[in-house]
DNA sequence: AAAATAAAAGATAAAAAACTCTTTTATTAT
DNA sequence: ATAATAAAAGAGTTTTTTATCTTTTATTTT
């Protein structure tokens, strides 16, 4: 087990790398986007046309075209990617699974779970699409592999 | 998506629920067990069957048989059912699937990811498969649905 | 020894996640 | 208008996870 499912990962390295290969406003193809990040082409793919639908990330069609990001999806939490794929269970929801745990009715790890989770939450939200461009840039950072 | 396998929730459930009911030292059946922490009793019979050869539990076959723990297992902590059930990816491994990152070829969150990685890790550390048994004795917490 | 009990083991089935391939649609450039 | 390009959409397949059912083995009680 993982944090986060296949999908979820392969959505935030897609992100990261359309948003460091778009500064200058031009667009980056689902191919080149698939080899940046060691992804399965066809199955990245489908996840950018969801995040497309979703308005996460933009696309053209035609020549020239392909996935790119404006100022404003630049600027979007890393929540709402994590939320658009995986949903909210890692937020919200019983560590144990529990459907019924609640503050009044818990389950023994209740309040253990509440401080990681509210971890996990508050790194998303303080985290945006575009503050990892810099370090991608400079080679600091890296999403093969 | 949530932080543990469907399988590792049924697991931990499953040994408080066993540490719960055998403090006086007798055994519960699988049956009493899966009713008790609404789980798959079949499903949940493989887990236990696994965690018994892994030493977390015990297990006596026959009449008056089922599962129970001794002082030792009682003591250990929960990351190792986490361990034996999910691996410990959720402690080391990249938070975004990257098999070569690392410190010195770090993905974007491997600092953010440090930090969540190692709060977990120190949870299921330091908390113990018998330390949540007074609570539910007293019912304040439950393990049911 | 025989019957009853309960876990262990084996074999299968269903559902979800991960992945692949093909066809269609929209856009651009000639 | 036509050809070329690239994403969108559709229709699978494979693998993993979750779950069920049946048979076997070990243990206890009568």
């Amino acid at each position: 087990m993982s944090i986060f499912s296949k999908t979820c990962e392969y959505a935030i390295r897609a992100v990261f790398f359309i948003a460091h290969r778009t500064e200058s406003g031009d667009r980056v193809g689902i191919k080149e986007i698939a080899t940046g990040i060691s992804s399965p082409e066809h199955f990245l793919a489908k996840i950018l046309q969801d995040l497309s639908r979703r308005g996460i990330v933009k696309s053209a069609k035609g020549p020239n075209g392909g996935f790119y990001m404006d100022e404003q999806t630049l600027r979007r939490p890393l929540v709402d990617v994590v939320e658009a794929v995986d949903g909210n269970g890692l937020f919200v929801g019983c560590g144990l699974g529990l459907v019924s745990c609640s503050e009044k009715k818990p389950c023994p790890l209740h309040a253990e779970f509440a401080v990681i989770r509210k971890n996990i939450h508050q790194m998303l939200v303080k985290t945006s699409i575009g503050d990892f461009t810099e370090d991608l840039n400079l080679g600091i950072t890296n999403l093969k592999k």
